[in-house]
DNA sequence: CTTGGAATGTCAACAAGACTGACTTAACCT
DNA sequence: AGGTTAAGTCAGTCTTGTTGACATTCCAAG
């Protein structure tokens, strides 16, 4: 925190001593957190025997109702060999119905059956409501510095699927 | 639902209206960022054939030099037949060296060699690199308040680790 | 109209990395 | 001496990712 202090305004822009053992426990927070992130839902998907892929599917498709195979793909950074393999169970569950599009047939959108809708609600629910207790254990000021950081963290691909999904949500 | 997620005033506390579409940016924002976070160390494990697996041994153990193998399965959250597996090759490519213990000869003190240092570096480096670049971009207060969130975010006992850790380097 | 390319899907094979369960060895402790 | 603990190992399974090859369908450029 000392080292925090240390920061000289130089031509205009902040300049921050950042030490190793500081970016060391960015690094290890990071880790943890993300254990503690999937950790809800990873509970609720084992009782159903499915895994995080499929909740990450769910998850995107609930957000952008009829998006592409392709676009999903994108957003979630897997091959459509590895996509398909979850749709397919996803499909045959029940729970993601694939309607082939009406402008170019080769598409296929994809949406949630109300069974899917019920499960990403579940999914969604547990994970959120730990994302609540973090926030207000944090506070709003943290809030907004937790996602400017992880906003710079993205690559510039990823910063773009971001910036778009919440755009497409208004 | 949409009101039952509303906070109500408690005490004196600070209050926050946190709307799904606001946790749902959370959630998000968590995906793509861990991304980020994995993508420049999985860069250079590729060239190794390795994997997050060995990185995370890698850190860990150049993090608390002399850990036992017990130790590094309750921090990286895995089983010893998991762990085993990456420990095998590690010290197989003698990156890392197991010692009987002093005091108790059952155990094995794990240490990297100038070669796993080596390696452990470049990884750490490249991590670190992006962090520091974030937490630059983000400014300080932002940096504060995303250890203060990912802090609310871990279980109980990965808090606990993360900050006995932090406590073990001082 | 034909052909080339794009989008999708499918099949097969493979690898990393996690898991469980059973078992051994050695060392420790009561 | 007997029970517990630490570590290692073997075998088998699961999820999720990867390549590569190939078929189908469709759109669009020539």
């Amino acid at each position: 925190m000392a080292d925090a202090d240390r920061n000289a305004p130089i031509g205009g822009e902040t300049l921050l001593f950042l030490t190793d053992e500081q970016l060391r426990q960015g690094i290890e927070a990071m880790f943890f957190a993300y254990r503690g992130f999937t950790a809800d839902p990873d509970r609720i998907l084992a009782e159903y025997s499915y895994g995080r892929a499929h909740h990450r599917a769910l998850h995107f498709i609930n957000g952008a109702p009829g998006t592409t195979v392709n676009n999903l793909m994108s957003i979630l950074g897997v091959t459509k060999q590895s996509l398909n393999r979850v749709l397919r169970t996803l499909i045959g569950d029940g729970l993601v119905e694939s309607r082939v599009g009406r402008s170019d047939k080769r598409e296929r959108h994809l949406t949630l059956t109300e069974k899917g809708a019920e499960l990403e609600r579940a999914l969604s629910d547990a994970q959120r409501a730990r994302m609540r207790r973090a926030y207000r254990d944090a506070g709003p000021e943290a809030v907004s510095g937790f996602k400017r950081v992880l906003e710079a963290m993205m690559d510039p691909e990823m910063k773009r699927q971001y910036s778009a999904l919440r755009e497409g949500r208004g």
